[in-house]
DNA sequence: TTAACATATGAACATACATTCATATGAAAG
DNA sequence: CTTTCATATGAATGTATGTTCATATGTTAA
């Protein structure tokens, strides 16, 4: 870490406003967990897979059609999004059909095209 | 890429379904534009300063002692969030100050948060 | 204009992880 | 019960990127 010595002066670092955030900052363990989550929209991979299962169930199949994939890869990150819970699955037969498990994911995917959507307008 | 032979059958790829997603999926830029937004606060030292500067303007010197990070460290991350225009920032004195350039992130994050704390709590 | 300070930046390094190949598992049909 | 199909998984590889060290840039004060 940084020796305190080469931070600023005695006005420079505002203790009483760090004070502040730091009351209204989200600890540790929620950064973490907040992070690990758009980790898992942050892979363009992932995030048409999750785009792809937003409304309607889809097979490992189907997935490898629509996005022009791997089934190795397709299987790999459906195992990273079941593993974080993003997504559910049943069997039928000798397919897997898979759809999002939280509509939340549903909802801070759509706020979040809505806000680059509006970007672009601008 | 896969050779068709091995995906699934005559039944298996239920092509109308895929059709119909795909008229409702965001096109490749969109997803290009909103993996890289996702890529942006996926890291938890960029994650923490989009936070501290969520409410309130603060300059590097006060991230470093906020956040308990080496200068150098902050600076290449705030270098990258000022790329991304997700912050603004002014220069009064030595000190330069950083703030969120777009309020659309201040919602982004707060719902994602407010998920994260629903989920602990079921 | 020199010294001290606040921040930025380039290079090097280590690590994380997405993709692929090869193969394993598990279900259904014959 | 053997084969075929649908999916999963382990190992290997390449690439992207976060951190650090060293140093540069730019500002202020003496």
């Amino acid at each position: 870490m940084q020796d305190k010595e080469f931070i600023c002066g005695e006005k420079c670092p505002h203790y009483q406003k760090i004070d502040e955030v730091k009351k209204m900052e989200p600890n540790i363990e929620e950064i973490e967990t907040l992070s690990n989550m758009f980790k898992l929209f942050a892979d363009h991979t992932r995030l048409r897979i999750i785009c792809s299962v937003l409304n309607t169930e889809l097979c490992v199949c189907d997935l490898c059609e629509l996005l022009d994939l791997n089934q190795s890869t397709v299987s790999h990150q459906l195992q990273i999004l079941r593993n974080a819970k993003l997504v559910k699955f049943r069997r039928e037969g000798k397919q897997i059909y898979y759809s999002l498990q939280d509509e939340h994911i549903e909802q801070i995917i759509s706020t979040s095209l809505a806000h680059i959507l509006e970007e672009e307008e601008q």
